[in-house]
DNA sequence: CAATCGAATAAGCCTGTACTTATGTAAGGA
DNA sequence: TCCTTACATAAGTACAGGCTTATTCGATTG
């Protein structure tokens, strides 16, 4: 299997992303992770372990702690994928560019 | 609701990525389409349908055919969702950088 | 050691969804 | 006009997956 179908399943999920958004600020341990959200603790870490099977993030382990932070890294796959159609792209997409240039930089 | 939903969700299903990809490279008519995979007509309509709903995918109707065609454009939500991550970014990504340079040729 | 705490795993529930077959709707063609 | 073709929609089924509570496991603390 490509490693897109991970990818791409880890990110369909809105309460995942959000994860993952959240641990692209900082590091965080679990517990610390799941006051932002309103579901139960084996939920995060549940979605914890599908987005590291997707590789969008790392674990630390220290003590009973568990640190986990977002491995942005892991989106390449995703921007190799998005890139098989930068061929077909319309040029006169000026607000895409200006996304395309600031990647760039 | 963000547009990143149905975009997302669009995504996470291998077949409909694979429908995207064929109508990346050409037109096609659904029965067209139809031939290249092993499911049935009504559930490559259902996948069209949600292609369209994320604006992936463009409609032409000519008699009693339907022609489709893949809208890349619809990915640049994709592509600004990502982008929030750039900051992120680790340098030593050469693989990665590679892939930004083209896409900004 | 016993109790607690942080986190992962197990098991079950329940919704969402990708599929199927059946049917509907138009647009050709005989 | 009737039949076929192209596609969409309806309805039902089966499974995936996100959630819960319960339990387990390891590390710390008393």
């Amino acid at each position: 299997m490509s490693p897109e179908v991970d990818l791409f399943r880890a990110l369909a999920d809105p309460t995942r992303r959000a994860v993952f958004e959240r641990l692209a600020g900082r590091e965080m341990s679990v517990s610390e992770l799941k006051a932002g959200f309103s579901v139960s603790q084996p939920a995060i870490s549940q979605h914890l372990a599908a987005l590291r099977g997707a590789g969008l993030v790392s674990e630390r382990r220290e003590g009973r702690f568990a640190y986990y932070r977002a491995a942005p890294e892991g989106l390449a796959p995703l921007l190799e994928w998005i890139d098989r159609y930068r061929a077909f792209w319309p040029e006169r997409l000026e607000r895409l560019k200006t996304v395309l240039k600031g990647m760039d930089q």
